[in-house]
DNA sequence: CTACAAGCTCTAGCCACTAGAGGATCAAGC
DNA sequence: GCTTGATCCTCTAGTGGCTAGAGCTTGTAG
């Protein structure tokens, strides 16, 4: 099992290097060892924890949720229903988010198939922006 | 026609009193009148305006696409392609950001349902996180 | 007249990066 | 051995769209 160089970390773990040090510096990753020269050096559990963190953050997940299951996935033997609430919450915003973008999308539907691109001063799109009483949506 | 304080016009539009100094700051909405003692006044229009942004933005306009609209809405005999190019640009984006949390929610689901709330060792959530390979979405 | 609410400016903070300056070091080819 | 170009380093500042706070002045109601 080899050392890795940053850039080699990054390829690996398909995370820009330049992110892998903002994560050091929020104390996401560990203060790696260095070379002579002050070249950091990893080793391969590094790409585990880093693919962990992408992985997480492509869910949608927050930094300090991350920091939390991390902190699960380092010590197997705790109970996991911390880990469990916070991937429920977070499934709880994802539907609202789902639910609130579909109803937006409803409401630029509506203004885009009107607009028979005219002038603006008969163009849906600005009418609808311009008057709220024509948009549809209760939640606003 | 009465004048507004900011205050007055903040709650008439319904958005805060800073968002809209900030506004202001960045040339979206124009720099009002003022009395003796600084304070800013403004004219009915600028409730339409203020409301024209907040709905802009409620519906995921970026800040430059409203400048854009907002140019037109002024300009009502321009043609209004671009307001409706913007509209149908921003409505590709909601779909795909629909797609996108939907696929996610998917993953979500599979990781909370097969949590047993045991030990960290043998949590759903975790693995998950850990081992990409489970995962079942393809557009990691 | 006295509170206190609302106004003012200015600076800094939020999130999760990203970009760039300005320099040191490494690896490969000749 | 030398050169070239990729990679590395630190540090600072910028992104978007606000939000919060300090420290002050002004307006308003009782």
């Amino acid at each position: 099992m080899p050392d890795l160089s940053i850039g080699r970390l990054a390829k690996e773990a398909e995370v820009k290097v330049p992110t892998i040090r903002f994560y050091e510096q929020i104390g996401l990753m560990p203060t790696p060892a260095r070379t002579q020269s002050d070249q950091r050096v990893y080793g391969p559990e590094a790409i585990q924890r880093l693919r962990f963190i992408r992985h997480a953050r492509q869910l949608g997940f927050e930094i300090k949720d991350i920091e939390a299951l991390l902190g699960l996935a380092d010590r197997p033997n705790l109970p996991c229903a911390e880990a469990d609430r916070i991937a429920q919450d977070h499934l709880e915003a994802v539907d609202q988010k789902i639910d609130q973008l579909t109803r937006l999308r409803a409401e630029l539907v509506r203004m885009t198939t009107n607009c028979g691109l005219g002038i603006a001063a008969d163009c849906k799109v600005i009418e609808v922006l311009s008057d709220h009483r024509l948009c549809q949506e209760d939640r606003h």
